[in-house]
DNA sequence: AGCCAGGACAAGT
DNA sequence: ACTTGTCATGGC
């Protein structure tokens, strides 16, 4: 058992059905059950303190998926210069952005695109019963996310992907093949980092930047989807084209963050 | 029943 | 370089 004492601000709902991970399940009690590679977890927030109940007891691993030493309140105030945006997070100010496994962020967001969230966690939960590892953990039986060996060439008509599956048999191929080597992104800028991922079919602008904000905590990414665009018209009357230059002006080294507080607070009044 | 979904791609201007 | 049709599937 793993505590994190103390850590504000923090929301379990928020941080895991914000729409940046599809692998968290909530339970009856309120706590989250879900996967981080091999690593499954129970997690409860509890008086101001993170409780973690997992087949991998690595303080540091935890630490780091969760973004526990990242100074949420410090993000929070210098976005909230700006009233709409101060108005935004006040849905979700309990938002973590996760630090996530590039491979597992790149066949979920291809598997995202012209998608809708529900079936998006459906499709990969089915991806992860027909190919990922059995786990056992206190008593019931979940399955791991699938290694690009375990697809690799595989049928995967199974998940009910439709177009999208050539897709990820492709980036698995690249990946098995060592074409794509993820550990090199880490180190890459922004620019070079969206190139590089885009060499994988079905990974265009968007999927590309929810990696990069996602795996590779890169936080001048602002991945612009059908939500985004709606509400910067909405909120900042800004056109598509200008998004990217608007966002980066408006909130610079934050734009992460940003984004994410935008696309969970247009999402509440569905 | 029909529109839409955390888009990308390729063919056509 | 921009615009448009198409791609499977199923949630709502």
């Amino acid at each position: 058992m793993l505590i994190f004492k103390n850590i504000i601000p923090f929301s379990l709902e928020q941080t895991f059905d914000c729409g940046q991970c599809f692998r968290w399940d909530v339970q009856e009690d309120g706590s989250y059950i879900g996967f981080v590679g091999k690593h499954i977890a129970k997690i409860n927030y509890i008086n101001g303190d993170i409780v973690i109940d997992s087949n991998c007891e690595d303080e540091l691993f935890w630490k780091s998926y969760l973004d526990i030493d990242r100074d949420y309140l410090q993000i929070i105030n210098d976005l909230s210069a700006d009233d709409i945006m101060k108005n935004a997070i006040s849905y979700g100010e309990g938002i973590r952005l996760l630090k996530q496994d590039p491979w597992e962020t790149v066949v979920s967001f291809i598997i995202s695109q012209n998608n809708n969230i529900p079936r998006i966690k459906k499709i990969i939960g089915l991806l992860c019963e027909n190919f990922g590892d059995k786990v056992t953990f206190n008593g019931e039986t979940y399955y791991s996310f699938p290694t690009p060996e375990q697809i690799y060439n595989k049928d995967l008509s199974v998940i009910r992907a439709g177009f999208r599956d050539k897709y990820i048999l492709s980036a698995a191929s690249m990946v098995v093949e060592g074409i794509i080597d993820f550990n090199l992104v880490y180190n890459m800028d922004y620019d070079t980092a969206l190139e590089y991922l885009k060499q994988i079919k079905g990974v265009g602008n968007k999927v590309a930047d929810c990696v990069i904000l996602f795996a590779f905590q890169k936080f001048e990414s602002f991945p612009k989807d059908v939500w985004i665009k709606r509400t910067m018209s909405q909120l900042y009357n800004v056109a598509e084209e200008e998004i990217e230059i608007f966002a980066k002006q408006k909130f610079k080294g934050n734009c992460g963050f940003a984004q994410q507080y935008l696309f969970y607070s247009a999402r509440q009044d569905i």
